[in-house]
DNA sequence: CCCTGAACCTTATTTACATCA
DNA sequence: ATTGATGTAAATAAGGTTCAG
């Protein structure tokens, strides 16, 4: 990689035992002075091209600018130094986004699945009740697929455990049978006439990433069923 | 194959200087 | 005009890697 043994990059070595703050821990009339506009204006542009110097490139740099190759190494060294912390931080407003986002879906889905779990609840003591005939007509459809919008309800009433299971997140049960997935599939449907759609919330669009995946994916609903999320 | 020294690296820190309240 | 706080860039130090000899 680096450190290779060159005749040229020896230079350096002499004429860096020749520079005025070799080993000295300071010197009264210490003359550190900052690096002209065009100094840096031709340094700023080779980092932009080559990060890192070639040795001989870095003689003939230092010639030009009437620096010590000393200067230049260590001028390219502070210049990746500092190049890398800006990238940290864009790094780190980037993934401070993305949280910020997740955790704004994140709340709408915990009061999404609280309003479902209410309607399941209503549902399932409605049809429950002995004497009513007439409400099997809005009961749960089992029968519901994802790219499916008729909301018609033809299936057998909830039972208990079903309910149960989405309830306190007791998912491992849910993913492996394949009617509580379609139980909770209804989310789908539930999105379409809810009150407070995402869009309107949240200003982007969740039908397309969070429920369209919900629909096909019993992993998130394992995920969103669990209380410790 | 192992050792050594040179050259260079990254990271952390120090130092000198500029700017501003 | 002076001064102390603060920011920035140049330079140093320490410790690591690579590679030729």
């Amino acid at each position: 990689m680096e450190g290779k043994h060159d005749p040229v990059a020896h230079e350096e070595l002499t004429e860096q035992a020749q520079t005025p703050w070799k080993k000295k821990k300071k010197s009264k009339t210490e003359n550190k002075r900052r690096f002209s506009d065009e100094q840096i204006r031709l340094l700023e542009t080779i980092f932009e091209s080559e990060t890192k110097l070639e040795p001989r490139k870095k003689l003939q740099v230092a010639r030009e600018l009437g620096l010590q190759p000393r200067q230049v190494a260590i001028w390219f060294q502070n210049r990746r130094a500092r190049w890398k912390s800006k990238r940290i931080e864009q790094d780190y407003r980037t993934l401070r986004a993305d949280y910020d986002i997740l955790a704004s879906r994140f709340e709408f889905l915990k009061k999404e699945k609280q309003s479902l779990i209410q309607q399941l609840q209503k549902l399932s003591e409605s049809v429950a009740e002995p004497h009513d005939k007439n409400k099997a007509s809005k009961g749960v459809d089992g029968d519901t697929k994802c790219e499916q919008s008729n909301p018609s309800f033809q299936r057998a009433p909830l039972e208990g455990n079903e309910l149960l299971g989405l309830q306190f997140g007791n998912s491992g049960d849910m993913e492996h049978t394949g009617q509580a997935r379609e139980e909770l599939v209804s989310i789908d449907e539930y999105r379409n006439e809810s009150p407070v759609s995402p869009e309107n919330l949240y200003g982007f669009d969740l039908a397309d990433d969070i429920f369209g995946q919900s629909c096909s994916n019993p992993q998130w609903l394992n995920f969103w069923g669990r209380e410790d999320h």
